[in-house]
DNA sequence: GTTGATAATCTCAACATTGAAATAACAGCA
DNA sequence: TGCTGTTATTTCAATGTTGAGATTATCAAC
């Protein structure tokens, strides 16, 4: 079965034979399946009164520990976005009460983001459908063809060196 | 070799034993690649002056075939982005001289966008560069690996329901 | 202790997209 | 011919990110 990548590569070849343009294979369909699921976890977040990069903010608190707090560089380190993104997700979730600013009495240059008891029952609460969502989304994947992917994925991302989380 | 995801996999185990968030391996690998590739060919595209989503357009127009020209709806439906956005970005394009909008005789609520001479020429001098390049970020798979991952993806893009290109 | 370099966060204007409403045109049918 | 519903594009306010600069704090070396 043919997806919309199938039909753009056999457009190229059409019109520039000369050219293998292979690799849109795998760059192509990144890019749309990316943007698919990001419209699919829109979706499933909303029905908890969540935005993606909400999530995304307690998920990564939540992972960290107890006491669940990083500073704000560690949360845009592991969120791949700009400190100015930060401050401004910060800002609001605060202002909703999912999270505080704590000073950081050793270096005050850092502040320390720590999650709320409301943050943490919230992500606590959405986490495991949230896992169940994802797992719907691959449900077209056998466990064998998950694991290559995966894999293979993951040889990629090292090979860009996306080897740390923060 | 590990990259970042295997860590998120590896506190998820440490803080919720009890969830198995296996899905992640993939949906986490595949949003990061996607931010780390994007990264990669916008800083690509700028040695032409060129942003990438000028770019989408233009190859879109270009592999459509002679005469280069597609409705603003076909193109929002390839570049996966709402009709506001293909308007402003045509609107620029235009300005920049790169396409020009042609009134469609038969359907008056058409504006069909046709690339100009020197949209043509551009794209047709960046493309193979291009190719090249996304080639050379994909040089840590063999072929195939690559092969596996292409058909991994495709049944995934397919699962979702992209299968048509616009 | 001062100096200079580096680091963490915040500020803010510019940019691009979304989502919804507005506009205009088509198509089928009574 | 006149309705009704649909389709194509544009408009525009709201949203969120980037990227550069400002601010404040730390650290090492002198």
């Amino acid at each position: 079965m043919g997806d919309a990548v199938d039909q753009l590569i056999a457009q190229w070849a059409r019109e520039r034979p000369d050219l293998d343009v292979w690799p849109m294979g795998i760059m192509g369909r990144i890019s749309r399946l990316s943007r698919l699921l990001d419209r699919e976890l829109k979706e499933f977040f909303a029905a908890y009164g969540l935005e993606r990069w909400e999530f995304d903010v307690l998920a990564t608190l939540r992972r960290s520990g107890p006491p669940y707090e990083l500073t704000a560089g560690a949360l845009n380190r592991a969120a791949m976005v700009t400190s100015g993104a930060i401050t401004n997700r910060i800002d609001r979730m605060a202002a909703r009460g999912l999270v505080e600013r704590i000073p950081d009495e050793d270096d005050r240059r850092s502040v320390r983001v720590r999650l709320t008891d409301q943050g943490l029952a919230l992500v606590d609460e959405v986490l495991e459908p949230h896992v169940a969502n994802e797992a719907r989304l691959l449900e077209s994947l056998d466990p064998r063809e998950r694991e290559h992917l995966a894999k293979a994925l993951r040889t990629l991302l090292a090979s860009l060196g996306d080897t740390t989380l923060g």
